[in-house]
DNA sequence: CTACCGATTATCT
DNA sequence: GATAATCGGTAGT
């Protein structure tokens, strides 16, 4: 079906072409959407509320992993902006970002923390095994098994509402929390976490 | 080539 | 609150 035709719009390019910071708050009510392959006229929709979100830099942020410089993991955040970054951690999770930066910048990414489920909630329990919904996609590694993500997702494009794996608008929040980004060791002193409160 | 350690989570006490 | 699980990427030799 074509995205257009039910009203389905997804943040443009020029969206994620700002500030780090502002695009991780910015973020904050729209929908991270997960297309399972199927039937090509009814693929599976896996859809959360983006809940919770942190920016990161360049070689100006010591959090980041662009503060060294290009590496191959690193690629995507120095790439255009909107492509999914994705990455392995801890030996068994991966964590998911979307590319952004300012004009005058030349790397960032947006880590993407946690959301609330609102489609393909069943599915998602399954892939993680769970019972309980509460605790299904509240955590970066947590939101990657619930939506199947993996380094095979790295560098796709997000606005790109045909895409396996985007960003689709949402409604606009009304209460937003800053706070320091957490899971890190340098880099503490901005509030470059973001969350719904 | 080697050694270290991480943008985490589940499962303990 | 503390810790084990588990391994690829990176920096340093």
């Amino acid at each position: 079906m074509d995205p257009l035709s039910i009203g389905i719009t997804c943040p443009q390019r020029s969206f994620y072409e700002r500030d780090t910071s502002v695009v991780a708050r910015d973020l904050l009510g729209k929908k991270l959407v997960r297309l399972l392959a199927g039937n090509s006229r009814d693929q599976e929709r896996l859809v959360g509320i983006i809940t919770e979100t942190e920016a990161y830099g360049g070689e100006d942020d010591p959090a980041s992993h662009a503060f060294h410089g290009y590496t191959p993991r690193n690629s995507i955040m120095f790439e255009r902006c909107g492509l999914s970054y994705i990455y392995f951690i801890y030996g068994m999770y991966h964590c998911m970002n979307v590319s952004a930066r300012s004009k005058t910048k030349q790397a960032g990414a947006v880590l993407i923390r946690s959301i609330l489920p609102i489609e393909g909630i069943n599915r998602m329990m399954v892939h993680r095994n769970l019972k309980n919904i509460g605790d299904v996609a509240n955590g970066p590694g947590k939101l990657t098994r619930a939506l199947l993500i993996d380094k095979s997702h790295n560098g796709l494009d997000l606005t790109d509402c045909t895409c396996s794996l985007h960003i689709e608008n949402g409604k606009t929040p009304r209460r937003i929390l800053a706070a320091p980004r957490i899971g890190i060791s340098v880099g503490t002193e901005m509030d470059w976490r973001f969350k719904l409160s």
